[in-house]
DNA sequence: ATCCGTGCAAAGTATTTGCAACCTA
DNA sequence: TAGGTTGCAAATACTTTGCACGGAT
């Protein structure tokens, strides 16, 4: 991991009134490491543990809570019973969307918010405001597409 | 509840090479009655219970995941840590979306696809043919918008 | 030195499963 | 009658919590 990120991590703990330490600096790095893939509560204690075989996952579940409350990490609920998680990429004021293919479970990213008009309409319409969203496409991916053709 | 719904909930069990029962007529009576809610499995367990106290909630459980497999039902999940479910609407393609507020809780619903034009960009872009697709807006009812904004 | 953070085990919560008795077709 | 269904309890799976020890500030 490349100094900055510790040093805002450290940052960001210490505005908070959290302190800085091994465990969570581990959790993150591995966050950084993984990027693009979206890694369960156990995927990430699996790997810090095969270097630090002493860690509990106690600790991951409370490092990850307290990065999302910094808003350092997202959050992603795929309904089958666990959590996984994702850097929240910098600059980015709404979650990005994601593909989750039925086949293969492979799961990709969409950029862009695309849902302003939408959410402009329910304002209108349903006098709800809108301050964040969730959205996930369930589908093929272009392998499991060409795969299910084939036959 | 009306016959008609007792008829296709029969039919519907036994195109499939399932029985049709009293519980599983209970279940969706419950979901009849209280359409518009969003009733956690427990919720229908408690409601059923005060009038047959001898049913299991493992039968509940079951039951709902029939009806979800016969299309009866959706299942939706607000990553509370259960998950709700409600009656399919008739001529229903897509689900609907969902409204919910992060101060009382209250769930509403807002009927249109309105991602037609977005799950046509993704099958360009990023080749991925969207099946169906589970939206989730967060943020302020009618009503706390007003007392938010009344401080 | 203080107090937060950690590891461990136990507890908690939602859901699933094994099984004998029961009921539908 | 045959085989799916039910209620019960035990088992699972994921997550949270209590507590004494350890580490960061």
């Amino acid at each position: 991991m490349d100094q900055s990120d510790d040093l805002s991590l450290k940052e960001r703990l210490k505005e908070c009134g959290y302190k800085f330490t091994g465990q969570r600096n581990d959790v993150l790095d591995v966050l950084v490491k993984y990027s693009g893939r979206h890694l369960s509560t156990e995927d990430i204690y699996n790997i810090i543990k095969s270097k630090h075989p002493k860690i509990g996952i106690a600790t991951i579940y409370r490092t990850l809570m307290v990065l999302y409350r910094l808003g350092l990490v997202n959050k992603l609920d795929l309904d089958d019973g666990l959590s996984r998680y994702e850097l929240v990429k910098p600059n980015e004021d709404h979650q990005h969307h994601h593909l989750i293919c039925s086949n293969c479970g492979n799961i990709a990213e969409v950029e862009g918010d695309l849902l302003e008009s939408l959410e402009k309409q329910i304002f209108l319409k349903n006098k709800f405001l809108v301050k964040d969203h969730h959205l996930k496409f369930y589908g093929l991916c272009e392998k499991c597409r060409q795969i299910s053709e084939d036959k």
